[in-house]
RNA sequence: CGGGAUGUAGCGCAGUUUGGCUAGCGCGCUUGCCUUGGGAGCAAGAGGCCGGGGGUUCAAAUCCCUCCAUCCCGACCA
């Protein structure tokens, strides 16, 4: 290919609409244009990048028994309201109607398409265990879409669904595709962490995350420091350990402090001199059935997820301050669990605090020397609070670090919830009828793409792992008029096509600067330079993008040398 | 959905406060000359429903109403 055929329109400046870096170097390296929210044209450029990570990920899905397929974007609301989630998947499902007035979806996810496909397909044991994949676009009507492809309403994604005799089955499912998205993300140049992941109120009973670890990531992980231990979770489920209370302190007298204008846990802490971990914070939610009272150390955050397993609801809320002056009688600032007549839900660590101060449910006032059994009763005491970094590892006792991650590819046990809501059964060889057992696994292709650049950019551009990049190498030469210049260009772009290697002749009749630019921002690996200095040379002059490294190799290595560096990007 | 902001040429912006000459600048684009190892220079050009609609006015990019779109923060996210 030849720069002068491509369509790849590259901008000085950073269009004002892009926020953070793979967005902004997409649309100025000339890979994307947005036609609206969330919803975006791949240009030639992009396309090639999204056909190797495919290329890649069907590789890897064939080498676990995985089958591609290609199932309906336009999907009947019939199915939906079968499995039961026409309702509950809410705005987020795409809707639109046909001419007869018919309801139908833009597919977000195809569990309920596979299932159907697979209760009138499969009725025997003998057809189990199936895993079956496509790579298509999937519609979110996303609230919020935003940071360009990382989050859009519409984009492309692998899907693959296992289906298995029973959950032993699934586990080995679970398993081969745990060692698939490794194998992808790895090949694709990225540095990620499976994490273990909520599964949410209803469903499986494992997931894992895929993430990729980059400061722009929306979701916070924590990972075990310790070489050798790889406890990863996403902090919606990282457990906490519980250090030994240790304090065989007496319960001291309960008694009512005056603390006008004190609401915060700073504030109280400074105010009565004591530490945040002797204050029980009292926090009130609401969820779809009642009002519940949470409590948690001082210095901790109530973590939502945990809180509503816990509770086994669906839908969790701070109270506002109406409900809770109603609740507790006080303004914001001055809950407490005494004689507090909503459930209350104390976390692991709060329950164990003797002597806590906690607020008093009357304005301007807390309660000293508040000891949990004697000055209140807990309903339920459960781990539902974030985890921080610098906690203990729950499986090796050493401590957490932080990171943010791009979620890329999520793994996911589903059991029989479709199978069962949808009916796709299966005799056994009893001829027993039992619900297939199955399991989800999606991977974000164009998410992925972008997290590459988010974790592979510098201040010049992209900095493309030589797996997923869109070319291999740049062929520049200085001069396109110089007959020279331009014949030892040709020569060495045929000769690097020749050896398989994918080159890109930049034949544009531009100043250097301008196609040196132009070869850092799109990113590619290599770049070979033709021009005065080494023509008369037996050497070629190859720039690594990654180091800025220059080298000069002989002429008649040329094609295995390169081959070998960029085996090494 | 709550809060905030912005819509003027392909991209980045000025002009709007205080209505008034033919709507500007930089980049990019076209043509020519010149130049050619990190986004050169000179010259001549093309390109605008000033987001849409309605209103006020002798006169609207500018003031008013309304709709739409886009972005940011938050909430939300199988």
């Amino acid at each position: 290919m030849r720069t002068t055929e491509l369509l790849a329109p590259t901008l000085r400046e950073i269009p004002a609409e892009a926020e953070v870096i793979s967005h902004q170097l997409l649309l100025r390296a000339g890979f994307i244009r947005r036609e609206t929210a969330g919803v975006y044209t791949y240009l030639p450029l992009a396309m090639r990048v999204l056909k190797k990570i495919n290329q890649i990920i069907r590789e890897e899905m064939d080498r676990q028994g995985g089958q591609e397929l290609l199932m309906p974007i336009i999907q009947p609301a019939e199915l939906w309201q079968e499995s039961g989630r026409w309702d509950v998947y809410g705005p987020e499902l795409f809707r639109l109607k046909d001419r007869h007035n018919r309801e139908f979806a833009l597919g977000p996810t195809h569990e309920e398409i596979i299932t159907a496909l697979v209760r009138s397909e499969v009725s025997s044991y003998k057809q189990l265990p199936l895993l079956l994949y496509q790579i298509q676009n999937k519609y979110r009507d996303e609230r919020r879409p935003r940071f360009g492809l990382l989050r859009g309403r519409e984009f492309i994604m692998k899907d693959l669904y296992s289906f298995d005799r029973d959950y032993e089955g699934l586990q080995i499912s679970y398993q081969k595709m745990h060692e698939a998205y490794t194998q992808v993300f790895r090949r694709c140049g990225l540095r990620f962490r499976p994490v273990e992941a909520d599964s949410g109120a209803i469903g499986g009973s494992d997931t894992h995350e895929f993430m990729v670890l980059a400061d722009s990531g929306e979701a916070v992980v924590l990972f075990c420091r310790k070489e050798g231990c790889d406890y990863a979770a996403n902090v919606e489920k990282a457990a906490q350990v519980i250090v030994a209370a240790g304090h065989g302190e007496e319960p001291k007298l309960l008694s009512e402090v005056s603390t006008p204008g004190v609401h915060t846990v700073e504030e109280v802490s400074a105010f009565l001199n004591v530490t945040p971990q002797k204050i029980i914070k009292t926090l009130l939610y609401e969820t779809e059935k009642e009002v519940v009272a949470v409590l948690v150390r001082g210095d901790r955050e109530v973590n939502e997820v945990k809180l509503a397993n816990a509770l086994g609801c669906l839908h969790l809320k701070l109270s506002g301050a109406d409900t809770v002056r109603s609740v507790t009688g006080a303004q914001v600032g001055f809950a407490g669990p005494v004689k507090l007549n909503v459930k209350i839900v104390a976390d692991l660590e709060a329950a164990t605090i003797v002597n806590a101060v906690t607020g008093a449910n009357k304005d301007d006032t807390h309660l000293i020397n508040v000891s949990p059994a004697r000055d209140f009763s807990i309903d339920i005491v459960a781990d539902v609070r974030m985890v921080q970094a610098g906690e203990p590892c729950p499986r090796c006792g050493e401590a957490l670090i932080e990171a943010k991650g791009i979620e890329v590819g999520q793994i996911f046990k589903l059991g029989d919830k479709y199978s069962k809501a949808l009916g796709a059964f299966y005799l056994d060889e009893s001829g027993q009828s039992r619900p297939v057992i199955m399991g989800c696994y999606g991977i974000g292709v164009t998410r992925t793409m972008a997290a590459a650049i988010e974790q592979n950019n510098d201040k010049d551009g992209i900095i493309w792992p030589a797996a997923i990049a869109p070319f291999q190498v740049v062929v520049v030469p200085i001069s396109v008029k110089e007959e020279q210049q331009m014949a030892a260009a040709e020569d060495v772009y045929n000769r690097l096509i020749a050896a398989g290697i994918e080159a890109l002749l930049d034949d544009r009749p531009e100043r250097a600067g301008v196609k040196f630019k132009d070869a850092d921002l799109i990113g590619y690996p290599l770049r070979v330079t033709i021009g005065a200095k080494s023509l008369g040379s037996k050497q070629v002059e190859v720039r690594v993008r990654k180091t800025g490294e220059v080298l000069m190799i002989p002429n008649d290595e040329l094609e295995n040398r390169i081959g070998e560096l960029l085996g090494g990007l």
